[in-house]
DNA sequence: GCGTTTTACCTAATGCTATTAGGTAAATTA
DNA sequence: TAATTTACCTAATAGCATTAGGTAAAACGC
């Protein structure tokens, strides 16, 4: 194999381009002359790397969303505290998302349309993913972090709702600000409905009380493609 | 006009078959034949009706969304408190959606992924909806019910985030349980969040101090088209 | 009542798109 | 070096959205 690319090579390629222009145009825009071309190929090539159109769908966020999965043990370990990890957790997944923008479009707005998507590896995985919120909370409650009679799966689907609706903006919005921009007010109030007495004193409480985990601050924010405009204008879907 | 059918009322069936169709089996594997078959015409009347398939989508969510922008002015009316306005808004939202699910469908599922959803009416309609919160929210503030220096964009997020995450987990199970399952644990600890001092304690103040309002209690929940069979099990994303 | 126009719909293209059939020439293997 | 495999190609095929060009019944004008 001289001239040719690799098969992996050739994936990789097609994945890109898939990526990209899903993405752009969106599914059912985005013709398979498109991506082929966009890959350097002729469609009939692309038959043999992939089922077809919606195969490639589901298949594009799979190596995405099954790192996620590796990275958040790595990314909670050694940090002391429920409130603590729920905050890594939080600012994790908006850097990554920052980070990676055309798989977390593919994700949170083409997928879910998808009859398929429930049987899905990356479906699996999302799960998983949202298991870890309830253990932390669960933990949260053995140690008097968090009310003693706190509903884990309540609290969790407030967590992840919250999250999903931030980020979905900010994809419909062309990610044309910030994903940090107000996070910190929105975390604070998320965690004050999960902590036992005060929040803020509990939120302090627990960055004094220990060697600080390694946790938090917001990261310098640069990765989104156009730049962080910080564009407050468009913060949310309804503004004063 | 003795035989042939009303304009208006070719349009509606044209609607209502098309509204079945994409929820059923998703936008892109619904063919303009089916819809106009369906429909009992040929596909070139429905072009008559309509300028395509997407024009179509966009459409058919209009009337359900500007009737919720309507009604919600109705339902608010008289409630007194910004946490009893919360939860009629709440438990409002949970029922108008139970009883349409399939316009519910399309507006949560479809029209997200639509590069035109942001300058359609819809969108600017459901904007005005969550814009309600806002205001219940600046209301509690100004009458001590909740926290003096919350912020209503991040209590709106979470609000809406919950909610959105609540109803799309319901759409993609195929709501095969009730909307209401676990709303009561979710909403108390959202209110907690918002509210000044202990949660339980605000709500049952507001409930009490006044004539009541005419607000809550689960609603009897029967209309969703397969039952409502509070299949515990599928409550989330996530189980035990 | 009768010719004209309008309405509500139809059949039959047209042109684009996903997917498949049937190759080929370079690289690899035996 | 002959046989096979690999990585890709050109050229169908079939399905779909959309359009062109009607038609027959109803409504309108007089």
């Amino acid at each position: 194999m001289a001239n040719r690319s690799t098969k992996e090579d050739t994936k990789n390629r097609i994945i890109d381009s898939a990526k990209k222009l899903f993405a752009e145009q969106g599914y059912v825009k985005t013709t398979v002359v498109d991506i082929s071309k966009q890959a350097g190929l002729s469609e009939a090539a692309l038959y043999e790397y992939f089922q077809g159109k919606e195969d490639l769908l589901l298949t594009i966020p799979d190596l995405w969303v099954s790192d996620l999965l590796t990275d958040i043990q790595e990314q909670l370990f050694g940090i002391k505290g429920a409130t603590n990890k729920l905050r890594k957790y939080l600012w994790w997944n908006m850097r990554r998302i920052e980070q990676a923008p055309l798989d977390a479009k593919i994700v949170y707005l083409f997928l879910k349309t998808n009859a398929n998507f429930m049987n899905t590896p990356v479906y699996a995985n999302v799960r998983k993913l949202y298991a870890y919120l309830v253990d932390i909370f669960e933990e949260g409650k053995k140690s008097g972090e968090m009310k003693p009679d706190l509903n884990s799966y309540a609290a969790r689907d407030i967590f992840v709702g919250t999250m999903d609706h931030v980020v979905t903006r900010w994809l419909l919005k062309d990610m044309s600000y910030s994903l940090f921009e107000n996070l910190e007010h929105i975390f604070e109030l998320m965690v004050s409905a999960f902590s036992q007495g005060d929040s803020k004193a509990a939120v302090n409480r627990e960055n004094g009380a220990q060697e600080k985990g390694g946790v938090m601050t917001e990261p310098a924010s640069g990765g989104t493609p156009q730049g962080n405009q910080a564009l407050s204008l468009s913060e949310s879907t309804v503004q004063p």
